[in-house]
Formats: C-alpha cells, sequence, structure tokens
DNA sequence: TTGTAAGCGTTATCAC
DNA sequence: GTGATAACGCTTACAA
C-alpha cells in the first residue's frame, strides 16, 4: 500500500477536478468497474481492483458528495447545537461520533457536522429543511428541551432522530417493542437525575434549590421530579425534598439569582446547578456571604466539567460522557449510511436500537462524581 | 404571499421527494420555466412565476443540495473547529455568520456547518478533503496555532480559506495589493497583543508570565513578542518585560503550572492565561498561597468568558467579538456562494476583501475590557 | 416567453 | 469479470 503521492498530486487551482470517469480512461477499464472497485464491492479481479485503486490514488481522485449522494443516501450525519451554550456538548458527541465511525484510514469518509442553531425555533426549521432536503443520513440531538418541539417533528416527519437524552414520556424509546423502521425517538443516557436526587436526600438535605438556565432543560426537570417524589423502594416516612427553581438567562441573573437563593432565612441546605456559570456564581455568592461549601451549603452541579475540577473545593457533578455516548451512537447511524446496505437494511435499525432497551441504555452511562462541594446537611 | 399550508404538506416517510419535475408537471409547464422561477431570474412572466412559487410551496417542494452543487458551486460554509476547546469560538463565528448570510427570510439557504476535528493533523486533512471534493464554498478557521499548515495548505491549493486571526507574518491578507483571485489569506482581529502588552508594561509589571495550552496560540505569541519588545514610540530606557512561558494540557497541568508559577521567590507580578481554566487554577493557587489578587498578583486572561465576570475579582480580559467577525466574513464569503454571480464574479472578492486592509481590519476587533484583577505592580 | 436537451459525477442494472 | 447505459435533481444553453 506505499502510495506514491502521499495524497495524490496538488489539484491545480482552476482545474476541473478528477471524476471516475478520468480514473477509467486513465486505467483503461470502464466506469462501473472503477465504481465497484473504488467501492469495494464485489464483481471485480483483484488485479483489475488495485489497478484501479493505484489509479485512483495517482490521478488524487476523491469522491464527490454531492454526485454520490444525489443517487444513494447521504454519507454524513449532523449533530445539533443550540446557542452556544451546547456548543461543547455537540461537539463532544460528533467528535466520539467521527472516530468511533471511522473504520479504515481513508475508508469513504462519513463525515460528521454540527449544525448550530441560535434558538430552538431555528432549530427545528433546520431540521426540517436537512431532512426534507436529504442533506444527512441522521441527525442527532444532545440538550433535550422540555417537550422538545423537535422530537415531536421528527416523530411525524419520520426523520431519523438520536436524541442523547433521558427517556421522555410518551416519546418512544429505542425499544425493540416498538420496533419501527425509523430510528426516530429517544436515547436513555443513564438515570443520574434518579441517583443524584437519592444522593442529596441521604445526605439528608430536605431544602434543596435548583438554579438553572431558563430553557428547560430535561436533567433539571427530572431532577425536580425526582428530589419531589419519595424513594423509590422504601416508601419511609420522608416525604420528597421540597425542591425550588430559580431560573436565569444571562450571567448577571445568575448572580442575582443565586444571591436571592442565599439571602433568605430558609435558605436551602444544597443548591443544584446547571453548569459552570451557576456554579462560579454560587461560589462567589456563598464566599461573600460567609458559608462555607460544604459544610453551610451543598453544591451540586448537572454538568462535569474542568472548572468543576479547579475550583475549591472541587465541585461534586453528574458527568454524562458526551463523546462516548457519541460512540454508542455509531451502532445505530451506520445502517443508515449510503454505504453497504440498501435502504432495505432500514429494518436493521430497530435491532441495532435494540441493545438500548438494556436498562442502562447506551455502554457509557452518567455517573455521579463526589467530590468536595457536598457533605451532610448541617444540623 | 400567503402560502396555503405552512411549510407545504408533510413528506409522507417512504414517499419520493418533490423535484422540481413535479412542479413544472403540476404547474403545467416545463422543468426550464420552474427552475428560473424560483431562482428569481429573468426570463418568466409575472404571472408564472407568481403560478410556479405558490405550486411549489403547495407540493411542499425543496431544493435538493446534492443536485445543486453537482452543476454549480456549493452554497455552504464550513468553519473549523480543532478540539473541544475551539468550539465556543466556532460556534459563536458561525452563528454571527449565519445570521448576516440570511438575507430574505426562506431564501436559497447558505448553510453554516461547523466541522469539529480533534487535532490539528485531522484539521488539515479535513480541510484538503472537504476542498477537493467542493463540499463548501469557503472555509473559515479560528484558532490560528503558530505557523498553523492549514493555511500553507490553503494557500498551495487555492482553498478559499477566510482565517480570524492575527497578521501572520509571510500569509498574505486580504490587501488590494494582493488582489488574489482566492481569498486565502490571514484576515487581522485587531492588535489587542500589542495593547495587551502596553497595558501590562504601563502598570509597571516587567516579570510576567504566561499560562497556555501546549498548542502554540498565536494570541500568545504575538503577546510574548510583544512584551519583549520595547514601547513602540517612546523606546525609553525600559527595555521590554521578561515573559516566560508555561505550557498546559490537562486541566491538572494547569493547576501544577499555576502552583510552580507562583512558587519562586521570583514569581510574576502578573500573569497573563489563556482562559477560564487556566484562571482558576491561578485564582485558586493565588488563594492557597494567600497572595492577594490584584495587589499582590496581577491576571489578565486572553479571551472572554462568563466566567471572567463572575470570579473575584472580575478578570481584566480580551474580549474577541467572534460572533460580529463572523457576520463581517459574510462580505467576504457571498461572492463565493454559487448564488447570484457566476464563476466570473471571483474577482469581487479582492474588491470585498479590500475593506479589510483598513488598518484595523473588519468592522469588529478586539477590545481590552479591565476589570478588578489588574493593577499596578507592586513596589 | 417558453420548451427541449445536454450535461454534472455517481451508482445500479443490464447485457456481453 | 467487464462494459454500456439509464437514472438521480438541477442548471443552462439553445431552439421554438
Amino acid at each position: 500500500m506505499t502510495t506514491p503521492s502521499r495524497t495524490g498530486p496538488v489539484p491545480a487551482v482552476g482545474a476541473r477536478r478528477t471524476t471516475i470517469t478520468d480514473v477509467a480512461r486513465a486505467a483503461g477499464v470502464s466506469i462501473a468497474v472503477v465504481s465497484y472497485a473504488l467501492n469495494g464491492r464485489p464483481g471485480v479481479s483483484d488485479r483489475t481492483r488495485r489497478h484501479v485503486l493505484r489509479t485512483a490514488a495517482d490521478l488524487g481522485w476523491r469522491p464527490s458528495a454531492a454526485a454520490r449522494s444525489l443517487r444513494s443516501a447521504p454519507h454524513s450525519v449532523s449533530v445539533q447545537a443550540v446557542g452556544p451554550e451546547d456548543a461543547g456538548r455537540a461537539t463532544a458527541v460528533a467528535l466520539g461520533l467521527r472516530s468511533a465511525l471511522r473504520v479504515a484510514d481513508d475508508a469513504p469518509a462519513t463525515d460528521v457536522v454540527v449544525d448550530v442553531a441560535p434558538d430552538l425555533d431555528t432549530a427545528v426549521r433546520d431540521l426540517e429543511h436537512a431532512w426534507t432536503e436529504r442533506r444527512h443520513a441522521a441527525f442527532v440531538v444532545t440538550g433535550l428541551a422540555h417537550d422538545d418541539p423537535r422530537v415531536r417533528t421528527a416523530h411525524r416527519d419520520g426523520v431519523p432522530l438520536v436524541a442523547l437524552a433521558p427517556p421522555v414520556p410518551g416519546v418512544p424509546t429505542h425499544d425493540t417493542a416498538e420496533g419501527a423502521a425509523v430510528p426516530s425517538g429517544a436515547w436513555f443516557a443513564g438515570d443520574a437525575e434518579q441517583r443524584t436526587a437519592h444522593y442529596l436526600r441521604t445526605l439528608g438535605h430536605d431544602r434543596v434549590a435548583l438554579l438553572a438556565r431558563d430553557a428547560q432543560e430535561h436533567p433539571a426537570a427530572g431532577l425536580l421530579d425526582a428530589l419531589d417524589a419519595p424513594d423509590d423502594g422504601r416508601a419511609g416516612p420522608r416525604t420528597g425534598a421540597r425542591a425550588d427553581r430559580v431560573g436565569y438567562r444571562t450571567v448577571e441573573d445568575a448572580a442575582a439569582g443565586a444571591a436571592r437563593l442565599l439571602a433568605t432565612e430558609q435558605r436551602p441546605t444544597a443548591v443544584v446547578v446547571d453548569g459552570d456559570v451557576a456554579l462560579l456564581a454560587v461560589l462567589e455568592t456563598a464566599r461573600q456571604r460567609d458559608l462555607s461549601v460544604p459544610w453551610d451549603l451543598s453544591v451540586l452541579v448537572l454538568e462535569d466539567s474542568p472548572a468543576c475540577r479547579l475550583v475549591h473545593p472541587a465541585a461534586t457533578a453528574v458527568s454524562r460522557p458526551w463523546g462516548e455516548l457519541g460512540a454508542d451512537v455509531a451502532a445505530v447511524v451506520r445502517p443508515l449510511l449510503g454505504g453497504a446496505g440498501s435502504a432495505a437494511d432500514a429494518g436493521a435499525v430497530g435491532a441495532a436500537g435494540g441493545s438500548a432497551d438494556d436498562p442502562d441504555g447506551p455502554g457509557a452511562v452518567a455517573r455521579l462524581v463526589i467530590r468536595g462541594s457536598t457533605a451532610p446537611a448541617p444540623a
């Protein structure tokens, strides 16, 4: 496999691109043979195949994404990010997905792109448009808002949507029971909310506050429910801890919300925050009020980050391995890519999704990383 | 312009997509007329045009990106992010660019996608591949590494690359002098480094340390140069402040680096950090050593963020308006989009880029936001 | 003003 | 095992 020139000759600026027709002519075969050889399909002799491959490399041939997806299904996957806050998650998922999708080094490139939408409305339109134009083989979303319109839309139109989120009531999951040919549905990403609620309850916190961005994210909503409900098995005397929610939009909002939260006499014994911004706001406010974390106040973050490890005390956080979740998505998405299987293979998606009715969902689930910012509630 | 159904009928799941052929048949005209009408080109009577547009809307027609870019240039722009750290920047740029690119509400969608690469090598390959496949009309990169291979590659292959970064020595800028038909080159994003260096020098800091990620980013490199050099005009007695550089890769590295930096007797009077992670590391270390910021130690951040406003004291930071820079890119990129002008319009790029030889580059430049973390050097 | 037809680069279905 | 050839959806001469 010694390629004479690294990536083929430099394509001259204005030059027409090399097509399989060029390769066919140069190799002295027909374009059909070239197509077969290039796609690793049977029906070509090994000698011819090698010759064609070599010629293509020499000529610096590269597939045309447009022409390819004109005939067959597209070979790309879109990961959607809603707003700048979502960028980290979407990026991590995209990286995990693309590394899992790569099989050979120079295999028919399945590319993973991130679609970044300013807001949820735009995100919905992006999704509809991209789908009706069949721009991508599959769509991945991560930060599911409460009753997210994207899920409804996708379900209605049959969009191959993979939602990386806790199960959404009323939306079909990837289980075999459903067995739909279209993998639209929600993916379980661990039961971190339940475990978090249980952990806080075990520590004796019964006044818990939630400081989270205004867009109602599901993790937060799930946590509230879990806190309000009595513990699963042993419905002991302790009723659910009462959790209050404070929303914020801007950085200043977050700081103000934290201040308001800690000002009251009946201040919470634990504050759950949705990310870095709220974490820093709470820590700073606590410092100003001479509240010691974790002894006077426990703080728990719903999305782990480098900042959680750098603040003092380091923050207990729910760590969602977005990269690994992205990698898990590869299995669901692969059958949809025009590549090997034809459209008749769509049924196989049900099988791939079937691995998800493992109670823990995909292999990688959210974990609660306990650090120094949480302690038993003050007496 | 009252569209009967909002976005047209729901395309049935397995159904073939509606093509201009369908529209033509339904409207009782030829496909050429439909194409002209849909693209707002002259040569169709107003009556026919309205009829066609209406029919297309009724049928829920959407253009096929693949088919379109098979003939003409693609209508999409790619913004590249290298690694998770770059995600925020790239996302902001993409959002600014796409909002600036949108003219009408349902105009021929130019879409902006983010390509996220795990590392620089992959990024270079991504760029080469996407370009040779003519997947996008233009490519935008933001976090230029020192002597970034992407710039060289793009220059060599004639890739329409817009680099949002300080000027790179040896790489042609978007000035009219160059006048190349291909807008490959670097874009000026303000002289924040010089101003930062000047500011620190003015405050009397002559032992400055830089704590930055190992990938040599240009902002950091530029700052070092600026600090080492004597002040521009008045080359007074004070020689350049000596700046030392400490690199980090992981979060733990950053903390260790901060500790090492502040442990020495001859510790710097000011530390410049490249982002949130390093900022928190330095602040926490300072707190542990009972160093008061800013009186014992000044801290300055090279990339503003919400965290900079939430820590105490709030951190002085260079604020780069990536969203606005992205919007500025729209002017450069527009002529490249297959849309209105033909390939002959390529020369117009020189004109658009010409606005960049305004000494400040694009309209939006980096600013130094002075907050509470910087003060005169201790005596 | 409108219709016809020739591509664009690939894949897939035939014959040979 | 290989070679023609017809799609795919759209743009664009050029003809009517």
